[in-house]
DNA sequence: ACCTGAACACCGTTCAAGT
DNA sequence: ACCTGAACACCGTTCAAGT
């Protein structure tokens, strides 16, 4: 008689599975080496078995970006808008730098999740529960863009360095160079040697950049700013 | 005798020609069908031909932002920097506006092309001219971010509109909605019918964003902010 | 030396044939 | 009804064979 063979895999495959087997596979070997049939092949299975749980490649990225969004922090409860705001987005920006890719992946995506979606809602709220009218929160959810979740709008790792023990930054040179950003890098690396052991210190850059964004909220918030005489924010 | 064939193509293939098929090929059908096969096929020229004028497709994106960053009007001469920093700006965003694939590929360039980097140098530039420290034009360039080239960090199109013309925003439904989101996007669309004939304001969305910024700026610089404490730009 | 067809090593997804 | 192997219609790029 035939013999119960012994199933080769228990845990059953699920869309949660797949999910975090594509984040773990992403952080592990990137984003760019993930494909549908690999990831596959990493789980055991046939590749179309992952159609089972997730219709196409766009949902599966879609899951994953939901995966991390779940680790940001809850709202920290009774602050004033601008410490729950702060806190939050930095925490959404702790998710992200544990997922290298999720910030590439995330302005790819074409619609907000639903999990996007009530990450959105919470901090729409946080203003509007601050005293902020539904116009200003309207343009200064905008003006926050993908920082809301995070992202930092950088558009290069650094400028192309020439290494970093090249030769000390000889200050005049031809003519077709770039003195400004020389001028720049030069600074970031004097500091990078004497103040912190890093290029630059993205942790600073992006507080730095939130905080200006958030001071100017308050400032119109507290002037009782309104778009409706369409013109910006330097003209009260 | 055999007759002197004639060529099937007289205007030989150049990097330039190359580049700007990609882009106009990239303008019509859309840069997610912009193959190095089918682009081949479009100026008639086998596969290979194009590898003698890009390395690889990736530097054929990068030369494709090239082009759109030549559409970039020269700097406006004689203002004060702020005036000269949002004139270049919104001018870089005018010519991305004239490619929607732009925004796009410039976020997945690995390294900016001296094209780009001499772009940079000039707004860096006017920061420096403009009575702005190294130390505080850094960080300021750090805030701009993809801004500085016209890119907006918006993350979706829109908030998941149920359509233009849906039923009138019935303010209370279940539970497991988003209430701020709706009340947003209630009053978007209310915006939309009454004032300018489209959801939302995209350039002024940006200026607002850009104006708050350069604001803060000036603010900054006229305090003679340094980044000494490592404190942000809140506590002075 | 230059050019190019065929080939390689992949993709995401469809579909029909198997159980 | 479910599952899956093979197939389809692509990719970017290498390489060896042709001129």
């Amino acid at each position: 008689m035939a013999v119960q063979t012994e199933p080769v895999r228990r845990t059953p495959l699920t869309r949660d599975r797949v999910l975090r087997a594509a984040v773990a596979f992403a952080d592990g070997i990137g984003i760019e080496a993930l494909s549908m049939r690999k990831l596959a092949k990493e789980l055991g299975v046939v590749p179309m078995a992952l159609y089972k749980h997730v219709a196409n490649k766009e949902q599966l990225l879609d899951g994953m970006v939901d995966v991390v969004m779940s680790e940001i922090a809850p709202p920290a409860p009774g602050s004033d808008w601008k410490g729950a705001v702060r806190h939050r987005i930095l925490s959404a920006r702790r998710a992200l730098l544990g997922h290298p890719w999720a910030a590439q992946v995330i302005q790819t995506r074409s619609s907000p999740t639903p999990v996007v979606l009530a990450y959105m809602d919470s901090v729409i709220g946080m203003f509007r529960t601050g005293g902020f009218s539904v116009d200003l929160t309207h343009h200064v959810m905008h003006a926050l863009g993908g920082r809301m979740m995070g992202l930092t709008q950088e558009l290069f790792d650094a400028p192309p360095s020439p290494g970093p023990q090249a030769q000390p930054v000889t200050p005049t040179e031809g003519a077709g160079d770039y003195p400004y950003v020389r001028e720049l890098a030069g600074a970031v690396v004097h500091d990078e040697a004497s103040v912190v052991g890093q290029g630059c210190d993205d942790q600073f850059e992006f507080e730095f950049a939130l905080d200006l964004l958030l001071d100017g909220f308050e400032r119109l918030r507290q002037q009782g700013w309104s778009s409706a005489g369409r013109s910006g924010p330097a003209r009260p």
